[in-house]
RNA sequence: GGUGUCAUAGCUCAGUUGGUAGAGCAAAGGACUGAAAAGCCUUGUGUCCCCGGUUCGAUUCCUGGUGACACCA
């Protein structure tokens, strides 16, 4: 049986240096699975893999999309598949590494078929969020469908408006897509979760922070203020330094900004990861060990 | 050495006309299936510097320490 390793973990918990080795071991290419590496011109900010790197091991979904470009996990989802279906005919085994908690599920368990909203729509329930608040479009959700508008947190603009949008664009209750079924996958999942004590954690995130203020992520953010309503740029590190270039915080704020933040992020990975049983929980300097481990799982799957 | 001011949460500070205390920041926790590095929700940590005194009761008032700062020598 074919075997897609997974390698998981909180930000800059080291994944990326670890990935190369455990390519090299398995003879893959690496699949990125973090969702704002996918796009061009984010480099430093998001720690993406460095030139020499990508050229020591082939990375696939790094740097691909356009910073406008709309995506989304239901998108990365079919995109692996189709990547991994190809990959399969010549590897046994395949790497996919990344933070991106709805990008790891949507590949190792699928997420739920749901219509994809029309540009009109879109744009549409945008306006009217604009023009008429919150308010009227939770309404609307709880005569289009009460289900989902029991259960759905009505102070969260995109839930709201997500579900709205899919009642309006199928013409159906969006409740009814959600069925949260387990999709099979025609490969073993070997799920690597890396983590650290929370001092070590936050050490290296303010140190990774510092790093690329000093690789120049202020330029990298100053060429990218054409693209600043982007959703792409609402990340962390980027609308930080935005509201320096506006003016309205001291640099020394931003950067203080950008290191809480990332350890919030990585503070919600953890939450999230917690609780998917499938995961082996690794420190990252432990490499035999996790060798060891996915070593176990490939031969075990090849005896059955 | 003298005089004065201050000492309260991890940090910066507020406050209690005497009834054991609260803001901001930092922090902790949670939910989350199509924008997810987003967006959303919850939580308050304490010998109120130390020893005594007055008092039914002291973090608050008083004596004396200790430390920090300022000014004067």
């Amino acid at each position: 049986m074919k075997s897609l390793v997974v390698l998981l973990g909180p930000t800059a918990v080291g994944k990326t240096d670890l990935s190369l080795s455990l390519a090299e071991m398995l003879g893959s290419p690496i699949i990125n699975c973090d969702s704002r590496q996918l796009f061009a011109d984010l480099r430093i900010g998001t720690a993406s893999p460095t030139p020499e790197q990508m050229q020591r091991v082939k990375h696939y979904f790094v740097g691909t999309l356009k910073l406008d470009d709309y995506y989304n996990a239901a998108q990365y989802e079919a995109d692996v598949l189709q990547l991994t279906h190809e990959l399969f005919q010549t590897h046994d085994t395949l790497l996919m590494s990344g933070g991106s908690m709805m990008y790891i599920d949507a590949v190792c368990r699928g997420i739920d078929d749901i219509p994809t909203i029309s540009e009109e729509i879109r744009t549409a329930v945008k306006e009217r969020l604009a023009t008429e608040g919150l308010e009227p479009l939770a309404e609307e959700l709880r005569t289009l469908d009460p289900a989902y508008y029991d259960i759905v947190d009505k102070k969260n603009v995109r839930r709201v408006v997500h579900a709205l949008e899919v009642c309006l664009m199928s013409g159906r209750p969006y409740s009814e897509f959600r069925t949260n079924t387990h999709k099979e996958r025609p490969f073993q999942i070997i799920k690597i979760g890396l983590n650290r004590p929370r001092e070590e954690l936050f050490a290296r995130i303010n140190a990774r922070v510092d790093q690329m203020m000093n690789d120049g992520l202020m330029d990298e953010v100053q060429n990218l203020i054409p693209f600043r309503h982007c959703n792409a740029l609402n990340t962390v590190g980027y609308k930080e330094l935005f509201r320096v270039i506006d003016g309205e915080w001291p640099l020394e704020m931003a950067v203080e900004r950008i290191k809480k933040n990332t350890r919030v992020y990585a503070k919600k990975q953890l939450t999230w990861f917690q609780h998917d049983e499938q995961i082996a929980w690794f420190h990252p300097d432990d490499i035999s060990q996790i060798k060891e481990h996915i070593n176990r799982k490939i031969h075990e799957s090849i005896l059955e």
